[in-house]
DNA sequence: ACCTAGTTGAAAATCATTTTCAATTAGTTT
DNA sequence: AAACTAATTGAAAATGATTTTCAACTAGGT
């Protein structure tokens, strides 16, 4: 997704588009892997070195109603963002190392769903699925290393 | 998993047990959902109104060190813990309404895993998986609602 | 070139979590 | 049973993340 097609969203839900905002787009829209608040914050500075981070926890709220970005949990940080790249249903795979993510979207939970639905009576409204592991560059360099 | 048989793994791993971490036990082991640290502190002092949050935070500390503990993801909470019931490799099913969980095991993921490693090369080494939805009690409070 | 509602950034407020430290206590040793 | 010691506790302070407040500013319509 492209900033000019993310910027035209906006403008298409009646939302001002500032150069801070444009900025953060750029670097979210950037990005192969997820970011925190603070990490986003820090990037848009390089490039727009006066927004604040308020601005930043404000485009993440936009950005998060209009279902535009999507959370990614983790061991550790579970307000990490990233864009939503396919629409509709979709889930990640993280890498632990450098935050990689990469997409994917059948999930192929249906039937486990429906079994899970008939033996609990709970009616299940949505999942959240993510697999972490090591993407193929630091797997690379683990191995590297291995060989020191 | 009882308080006495939570309280006797501690006394194995060196650790002493206060009345505090025993009302803390008390409270987790009892509870059918998932609890914020905040939540079990309220919870806790019912029972024992000098305990400190920092206590409740140290025993959750070393409840997850001792995979005891799970941590339970939700739509807005990310630090909720339960008990962790069975042993071993499992995953919740979470009440959005009253937060009760029912775990389970078979997940059936194995197949996925292997085809997602093979097409983006990486390394899986876990996943996260968690349903949400609403709980058979929940479900007919709401049935009830629409009656009136 | 206005006008106005939406947007911004600084500072303060709020909230969760961690650290520090002196006092207390569980469980062992004598 | 008393003494000992390392682990544990709670209050307070420190830290860190997020939200709120508010006056100044600006994008985009008129």
């Amino acid at each position: 997704m492209t900033v000019d097609r993310l910027a035209h969203i906006l403008r298409g839900h009646g939302l001002k588009l500032t150069s801070q905002r444009r900025a953060v787009l750029k670097v979210i829209a950037g990005s192969h892997g997820h970011l925190t608040p603070a990490a986003i914050y820090e990037l848009v500075r390089k490039e727009y070195p006066t927004i604040g981070l308020v601005t930043v926890y404000r485009m993440l709220e936009v950005l998060a109603e209009l279902d535009l970005v999507c959370r990614v949990h983790g061991e550790t940080t579970c307000r990490s963002y990233m864009m939503r790249r396919p629409s509709g249903h979709h889930h990640h795979i993280v890498c632990s190392s450098c935050g990689k993510v990469v997409d994917f979207a059948r999930c192929a939970l249906d039937e486990l769903q429906h079994r899970l639905s008939r033996e609990t009576g709970f009616k299940i409204q949505g999942h959240l699925l993510e697999f972490s592991g090591l993407c193929q560059g630091c797997l690379g360099e683990t191995a590297a290393e291995d060989h020191r």
